[in-house]
RNA sequence: GGAGGGAUGACAGAGCGGCCGAAUGUACCGGUCUUGAAAACCGGCGUGGGCUUGCCCACCGUGGGUUCAAAUCCCACUCCCUCCGCCA
């Protein structure tokens, strides 16, 4: 949630910031324009509880001065007073109730430094990676064996059953087997290993209430791209994001344990509603996938830090992992509702010909604090605090960057040896 | 699923329907004392909102209700604890 106090102070450059992202301008004069009739059926309904409060002690000193007369007189002026009370706060609660819903369907103010754009076509590549670019090598080529699609590498091999999956839960609901189930674990737990030293490993529910999906901006906005569970008042968690913002939901931090840094292994699930048809076979886009988070709630001052540092562990992970990968600074037209700036990573399939995102790192300033109210107290008084988040990494991607990358001649696939430690012998050969 | 108990400020813990935003203790902050510290003593010490910055309003798990007036009475719900049942 954007500020409101801002809103009012400076409602001209709250507009132009809106703005860069496509807000409609008018929508931000609705916004003020409602603001102040709130207010002013606010301090109404206050002036008229205030004198109900008064008159009520009144009654009760008059009861006890024994003076019954006096005090039936003033029980019914406070009734008559207390009638319209109730009629300016129910008008007042209307407004208010208005202007929530309102606010909570604006998103965060772009920073600064997040590119102008309308679309993901404007987004700015920033760098790319390769195995060897240091050394001087080339972007790779690619040898034929490798351009072959992971849902055909990986059907030779029998480590995906896409059938299975599709027969027991609907399409795009991936079902991996043997070394390809094993492959999803050592990933996540070669993850887990290289984020202990800084980022304590969380195991949240995989579900989260309404109230909870507010608070990171994922509902009243993206409700069609979630599964929900209606009878409980219940959503499928799309990530990690969601409950670790709201792990510290309505409390005080000491700014003594910030930054407080958690990484979490969750199923993210996505129904992509709005993505229908479009680049969905094999593990391009799944509804169901494995996924560790990393994230921090720090102070302003902090946050750039703590999201360089989520950043250069996902980048590790994917140079460690040896995949062919490119940065991208998404501009304001691209950005998600709750961020204020996002750099995503793509890893480079070689068989689909694709970049694959595999990872989104994101600053959301205070917008997601405000509406958790997570809070932390300094020298300066009790502040919100700064969100970080970002990807270290999804996996269905990776495994299908992974199973091309490798994919060697003889269609055996001959895993990078940091898995070693997690996966035995790292080739993956087909089933007897 | 059944039975009982509970939910009040950072924590512990009081609170006859009116003088309760809330006693008291601890913690914390400032001061006196002290070579220094501890102890003792004195003072301060919740959050959010509105505007005429001095006042007003809201908040005692959540939401309703009764009343001139609710932390206090009534109803529903949520969570925690104990016991029973079921169960990976």
């Amino acid at each position: 949630m954007i500020d409101l106090a801002q809103l009012r102070r400076e409602p001209e450059f709250v507009k132009a910031a809106l703005g860069r992202r496509g807000f409609p301008p008018d929508e931000v004069d609705a916004l003020v324009a409602l603001d102040v009739e709130h207010r002013r059926l606010l301090q109404e309904a206050e002036s008229l509880r205030a004198e109900v409060k008064d008159l009520s002690r009144r009654v009760g000193e008059a009861r006890r001065a024994k003076a019954d007369d006096v005090a039936e007189g003033l029980t019914a002026t406070s009734r008559e007073v207390g009638e319209r009370e109730r009629v300016a706060s129910e008008a007042c609660d209307v407004v208010a109730a208005d202007l929530r819903a309102r606010l909570l369907m604006v998103p965060n103010l772009p920073s600064p430094d997040a590119p102008d754009g309308r679309d993901e076509t404007d987004n700015v590549e920033l760098r790319r990676w390769w195995l060897g670019m240091e050394e001087g090598a080339a972007f790779p080529s690619f040898a034929p064996h490798q351009r072959v699609a992971h849902w055909d590498a990986a059907r030779e091999l029998g480590i995906l059953d896409l059938e299975a999956g599709a027969r027991l839960a609907g399409s795009m609901f991936p079902l991996y087997r043997g070394d390809g189930a094993r492959l999803l674990r050592a990933l996540s737990a070669l993850a887990l290993d290289r984020h202990r030293d800084a980022y304590e490993e969380i195991r949240p529910p995989s579900v989260a209430l309404s109230e909870t999906m507010m608070s990171t901006g994922h509902l009243p906005k993206s409700a069609d791209d979630m599964y929900e569970v209606p009878r409980d008042d219940l959503w499928l968690i799309p990530t990690a994001e969601v409950p670790l913002t709201s792990m510290n939901r309505g409390e005080i931090l000491e700014e003594s344990a910030l930054p407080l840094r958690l990484t979490a292994l969750t199923a993210c699930f996505r129904r992509e509603a709005g993505a229908a048809g479009r680049d969905t076979r094999g593990l391009l886009r799944v509804h169901e996938f494995d996924k560790v988070e990393l994230f921090a709630y720090c102070t302003p001052d902090q946050a750039e830090a703590a999201h360089a540092d989520i950043l250069a562990r996902a980048e590790g992970l994917l140079r460690e992992l040896g995949l062919t990968y490119r940065v991208l600074d998404l501009c304001t037209g691209d950005l998600g509702t709750s961020s204020k700036r996002t750099i995503d990573l793509e890893v480079y399939s070689p068989g689909v010909d694709k970049w694959l995102e595999v990872s989104s790192v994101s600053w959301f300033g205070d917008f997601q604090a405000r509406r958790a109210n997570v809070r932390y107290r300094s020298a300066e008084g009790t502040q919100f605090v700064h969100t970080v988040n970002g990807s270290g990494l999804a996996w269905a991607r990776i495994w299908a960057a992974l199973v091309e990358t490798y994919r060697q001649a003889d269609a055996t696939v001959h895993l990078p040896r940091v898995l070693a430690p997690y996966f035995g012998e790292p080739v993956i050969r087909p089933r007897a």
